[in-house]
RNA sequence: GGAGAAGUGGCAGAGUGGUCGAAUGCGGCAGUCUUGAAAACUGUUGAGGGUCACACCUCCGGGGGUUCGAAUCCCUCAUUCUCCGCCA
């Protein structure tokens, strides 16, 4: 969440910043700044009420030790009232800073300057293109029907088992899942991430860590016999091993990866653009984390976008990189660029990644801290990313690669497959 | 699943009703010494709210209670450890 001193200080640019999301914040940021006064005037009044009553404690037990006990009795009487004051005090604090909080959190982050307005992913900026789109033979299919044809993902299988959209890999192509999760986590820490297995659930308190609740629980699968909720990102276990931790300044930035399934209701989806795997209840991930000093985040962010290419051109994918509109924009995100893939059989951009920045958006939440050159706490920032979302690059990887003889395998996967076909 | 024990500042670890926001050590920071560094020595060093700055308030796993007063007593929840049971 936004912090209050932000919010007082930069009152127009925040609206104003926060008109390319569509929305008008005038009221909400109003009434946090309305409520944060009035909490503090009820702190004020309490912190006084608590002082005198402390005071006279102190005069209770000195009296006490000098063997004045009438007196002591008479001023046990004064704190009664006292204590009346700041129970009402107190509970009224509670009410007014639970309102502030439940405001704060449904303003969404700033966007960062750069970030174009727009309302879908229609209005996305594309920066970047590169890579050749092959030219099929005439016979080419969509991945779904290929993957019927060679028998390497079964569908129907999966929706006996559980239902739509968990697919069961088979033989090869369970092969080429492992292979892309091992070469995604090998180029990763050769970049420097340091690898995790994470949990798979998470708690409440992680879930608002990483702002996926109280809002959004609906998109997560809840466990409600230990009310712990499965992730539908590495993220959240990912980003809240920092949860109320004060990291040192010279350990920052810390950079981890880990693999993981990804868990998601995707409630409401239909249509052709859930078919096959471009929109999965399960899928694969390998996700990168970071943890930066403010004055470095956005350098950072330029980086882990240089470390996907890096990855996409080795694959030989035909890709694209997207500035995300204000409409587009993740609740938590200052800036979030997105990779897309293309499908040559589909003829569609297919999102693999998408990283973002949220400076101290998730920090504050999170109490994600360290200590400044001043001796001051302060707020690092966070981003991640996928590097990278598995589903659409297999779909992408068997429509590109397909030929009359059967489906190549990119160069750099056939260490890690040990094959280099599948027919 | 059963029995017992524990949780304190960045870390380790004292503290069993008032003088405790909390001894001590480590770490951090500043200084002395040194050409410089290390060592040694001296000082300083928890967080949040509040204030121009003080004052003041809150925080000793979370929540609740007893008391004029709670790190300390009681209840409760989650966690950790030890022993037993079960088990990939």
């Amino acid at each position: 969440m936004l912090q209050v001193p932000f919010i007082k200080e930069n009152k127009d640019k925040v609206i104003s910043r926060l008109a390319v999301r569509n929305i008008d914040a005038t009221e909400m940021v109003e009434s946090v700044i309305a409520l944060d006064e009035k909490r503090k005037a009820i702190q004020t009044e309490l912190d006084n009420t608590l002082a005198e009553s402390n005071k006279l404690s102190k005069e209770i037990g000195m009296l006490f030790k000098s063997g004045k006990g009438a007196e002591a009795n008479a001023l046990k009487d004064q704190t009664a009232v006292l204590k009346e004051k700041s129970k009402t005090l107190s509970d009224d604090l509670n009410a007014t800073t639970e309102e502030l909080n439940s405001t704060l959190y449904k303003i969404p982050n700033v966007p960062h300057d750069s970030v174009p307005e727009g309302k879908s992913d229609e209005d996305n900026l594309e920066t970047f293109r590169e890579g050749d789109i092959p030219k099929l033979h005439d016979a080419a299919k969509p991945h779904w029907e290929l993957a019927k044809d060679y028998n390497i993902i079964d569908f129907e299988l999966g929706t006996k088992i559980t239902g739509a959209g968990f697919p069961v890999y088979i033989d090869k192509g369970a092969r080429l899942q492992r292979a892309l999760i091992a070469y995604f986590l090998d180029k990763n820490t050769a970049a420097g991430y340091t690898e995790y297995q994470l949990p798979h659930l998470i708690n409440e308190a992680s879930g608002f860590g990483t702002g996926q609740l109280p809002d959004k629980e609906g998109q997560m699968y809840h466990v409600t016999g230990d009310n712990l909720y499965l992730i539908p990102t590495a993220e959240v276990p990912g980003t809240n091993i920092f949860r109320d931790t004060l990291v040192n300044e010279a350990d920052l930035p810390i950079s981890i990866t880990g693999y993981t399934p990804c868990f998601r209701r995707e409630a409401g989806s239909y249509g052709a653009h859930v078919r096959g795997l471009n929109r999965l209840h399960q899928f694969d991930k390998v996700e990168i984390i970071r943890v930066e000093h403010p004055d470095n985040s956005f350098k950072a962010l330029e980086g882990m976008v240089e470390h996907i290419q890096g990855i996409l051109k080795e694959l030989e994918l035909p890709y694209r990189i997207l500035r995300l509109c204000g409409g587009d924009l993740t609740f938590t995100s200052v800036l979030t660029i997105d990779f897309e893939v293309y499908s040559a059989a589909q003829e569609k951009w297919l999102e693999v990644s998408s990283v973002s920045n949220f400076e101290t958006y998730q920090a504050n939440r999170l109490k994600l801290r360290f200590k400044n050159k001043d001796g001051k706490n302060e707020f690092a920032h966070t981003l991640n990313g996928s590097s990278l979302a598995l589903p659409r690059i297999l779909a992408s990887i068997l429509e590109n690669y397909q030929t009359p003889e059967g489906i190549k395998v990119p160069k750099a996967l056939i260490p890690y497959t040990g094959f280099d076909i599948i027919n």
